[in-house]
DNA sequence: GTTGAAATGAGGGGCGTACCTCAATTAGCG
DNA sequence: CGCTAATTGAGGTACGCCCCTCATTTCAAC
C-alpha cells in the first residue's frame, strides 16, 4: 500500500491539517514542524497522489498553441498531431485549443497575447519568428502567470522561458555533414534554397552548414542562398538560372521545410551529375521524395514529438514540477530511404 | 466544465447506476438503454476522468522489466531511464519493477514468468533471445491475465502481443546504406563485427546491410561476420587478422551493441585507408567515438523511449485502450557527430 | 392475470487530496 | 501573570467515479 498523508500524519505526529499547510505551501507552519513532516515524506517515501490532488482540486489545464495562419504540409501535420494529443490527453484533463495568425505580423500576436486571460489559459506555445514585440507579450504574459513556450522556430533562447525544437545551427550542421559525406570525392558546387533568408531559423541552418562544409570539405563551394520566397514561378527561375550558370553543382541543400516547390523546379530544371539532394522536416512529398531517390536525406523533427513535449512542459510548469529533461529533447532525425 | 457521469444520466434519461453499467460493460442493461447512454456521450463529448476513476478503483499500475543479467553499456543505460521513468510515473501511481536473468537460459526465463501472480503484477516487458519456451511461457501469462510486451531483441512479431524495439533488418540497411554513401567511389572489402551471429537480431541487421549493398553498391564486398563472443583478446586478435589478409578494407560495421571492444581491436590493429566505421547504440563510449571521428556514424535507438514506450503501451493494455501508435514508433537515429 | 426474470433506480460508502472554518493550545512579550 | 499572536488540531465538504445493496418497475411467457 502507498502511504497516504494520513500515513504522513501518524508518523509526523502532527494532525492532517498541518500535512496538508506543509504539503501546499499554507503559512503559518512552524520551521521545525515543517520539517518533521518532510522527514516524514522522506522516511516513509510518500509521493503525492497526482490524481486525487487534482480531482480535489478540480484543476483542468488548458493550453493554446499560436500557429501561423498560412503553412504547408509539416503544419498540416503539427495541426493533425494537436489534434491527436488533444484526444489521448483529454482524460488527464488536459485542453489544447489552435490559433493561427499571420506569422509576418508581430503586432497581431503580441495584441492577442495581450488579451489572454489567465482564467481561461494556463500556458501557451508559440511559434513565430523572433520579434521584440512578441518577446515583451510573452514576458508580460509570464508576469501574469500564463507560461509561454517558444515552439519550434522562436524567441532567442535567452528568454528564460523554455523552447521546444531543435538546435537549427546542429541540424545545419549534420546536413552539411551528410552532404560532404554523400558527395565522395567529387568537387563543385553546392545550391543552398530557401523560402527566405529573413528567418534566424533560416540563418543558424545556413551557419551550421557553411561551418561543416567549410571545416572538412573543401572540394565543395556552397553558393549564395537563393530564395523563393514561397513562390513556385521564382523558384523554376531561379534554380534553372543557378543550373545554367553552375554546371558543376553536386549538391542541394534546401533549408526550407516546405521542400516541394524546389524539388519540383529542380526535377523540371535540366541538370546532370545527380547532386546530392538534401532537405527538411518529414511531409508526404518529402518522404516519397526519399523513396524514389530525388532526396537523398531528410533531417526532421518529429511533429508528433514536438507537440506533446510542449504540453508535457506546460503542464510541468501548471504544476510547478520539472519537465523530465531526457524526453523533452527533440532529436535531429536524419530520414534516409531506409530508415522513413 | 467537463460533463460528468451526473450529466450523461441526466442527458440519457437514466440514472447513474445505470450509466455506471454501461461505462463498466457491467450485465443487466438492455441494448436499448445502452444506446441512449452511448448517444448521451456523443452528444456531450463526455470523456471519463482518468484519474477519477483511478482513485475510485485504487488501481495501481505494477509493471516488471525482464532484462538480462550481464549486459553493456546500453544496458546500463536502459536501467537508468527505468529508474528514472520509476520516479517520474511515481504520482501517477505506475510502478517499475526490474527483473535480471541470464539471457541464455530460457528455461529460468519461462520458469520465473509462470511464478508470476496477476494479483501482484499487470505486465512485463521482456528482453530476451526467441526461444520457444519463453514465447509458450508468455502466451499463458497472457491467459492468466499477465500482459507480455517483447522489449528490443525480441520474439517474433507474429506473437500476437506488442514489440517494443526497432526493425533490426531496416536498422541494418540503414547502416548499409550509410557504408556505401561515406564510402564514395571506393572499391573494397567491409568487416562485419557482432558479439554474436546466433540472434534473431544480428542476423536481421546483417541481412537489410547485405540486401541495400549488394543492390546498390558493388564497389563493397562484405566479409563474413567475425564474432567476438564478448571476449577481448578474440576480438583483437580476428581484427587483426582480417587487417592482415584483406589489405583493402574501406569499411567496419559492428553489429554488436557493444561497440567499445570492436573498436579497441580496431584502434589497436594496424590498418589504412581510413575506413568508414558504423556501430549500433549510443553510449557515453560510441558518443565520444562519434566526436572524435573514430566513428562516421551510429544507428541508434532511444533507450528512455524504450522504456517509457514500453511502460506507455503496458498501462494501455490495462486500461484497455489503444496506445497512441504514433508515440510508440521506435525510430531507428542516425548519430552524426553533429546531430549527438 | 400471475409469475419470475430482467432491467432500472435510489442511495451509500469510499478512494486520496484540497480547502475551509472554528476551536484549542502554545509561545512570546511586556 | 496576562495578553496577543502564532501555531496546531478537529472536522466537514467537495471532486468524479467505482462498486455494492436493496427496492422497485418493466417485460415476457404462461
Amino acid at each position: 500500500m502507498r502511504p497516504t498523508t494520513k500515513d504522513l500524519a501518524r508518523v509526523a505526529g502532527v494532525s492532517l491539517a498541518t500535512v496538508d499547510r506543509v504539503l501546499n505551501d499554507r503559512p503559518g507552519v512552524h520551521r521545525k514542524t515543517v520539517e518533521k513532516v518532510n522527514s516524514a515524506i522522506e522516511e516513509l517515501g510518500f509521493v503525492r497522489n497526482a490524481s486525487a490532488a487534482n480531482l480535489a482540486r478540480g484543476k483542468i489545464y488548458r493550453f493554446v498553441f499560436l500557429l501561423p495562419k498560412t503553412g504547408d504540409q509539416f503544419l498540416g501535420e503539427l495541426l493533425y498531431r494537436i489534434d491527436e494529443a488533444n484526444s489521448a490527453f483529454s482524460a488527464e484533463m488536459i485542453h489544447v485549443d489552435v490559433t493561427r495568425i499571420p506569422e509576418n505580423d508581430p503586432h497581431r500576436i503580441a495584441a492577442l497575447l495581450a488579451t489572454l486571460d489567465p482564467e481561461t489559459v494556463d500556458g501557451i506555445a508559440i511559434m513565430a519568428p523572433e520579434s521584440p514585440q512578441v518577446r515583451d507579450a510573452m514576458l508580460r504574459l509570464e508576469e501574469r502567470g500564463i507560461d509561454t513556450l517558444s515552439f519550434i522556430s522562436g524567441q532567442s533562447r535567452t528568454t528564460g522561458g523554455d523552447a521546444v525544437g531543435i538546435d537549427n545551427r546542429a541540424a545545419g550542421a549534420t546536413a552539411g555533414r551528410l552532404m560532404g559525406r554523400f558527395s565522395g570525392a567529387r568537387s563543385g558546387k553546392v545550391l543552398v534554397i530557401a523560402e527566405t533568408m529573413q528567418s534566424r531559423d533560416s540563418l543558424e541552418r545556413r551557419l551550421g552548414f557553411d561551418q561543416v562544409i567549410n571545416a572538412d570539405f573543401p572540394n565543395l563551394q556552397v553558393l549564395p542562398s537563393l530564395e523563393t520566397w514561397g513562390n513556385q514561378a521564382r523558384a523554376e527561375k531561379i534554380v534553372q538560372t543557378s543550373f545554367a550558370s553552375h554546371p558543376d553543382i553536386v549538391g542541394i541543400y534546401i533549408l526550407t521545410s516546405e521542400a516541394r516547390g524546389p524539388l519540383q523546379a529542380i526535377a523540371t530544371a535540366p541538370h546532370e551529375n545527380g547532386p546530392v539532394t538534401i532537405a527538411h522536416e518529414r511531409t508526404p512529398f518529402t518522404e516519397a521524395a526519399l523513396i524514389s531517390g530525388e532526396l537523398d536525406a531528410v533531417i526532421a523533427q518529429n511533429p508528433g514529438h514536438l507537440v506533446r513535449s510542449a504540453i508535457r512542459i506546460l503542464k510541468a510548469r501548471s504544476d510547478q514540477k520539472e519537465p523530465l529533461a531526457s524526453q523533452e529533447t527533440i532529436r535531429i532525425e536524419i530520414l534516409l530511404k531506409e530508415n522513413t
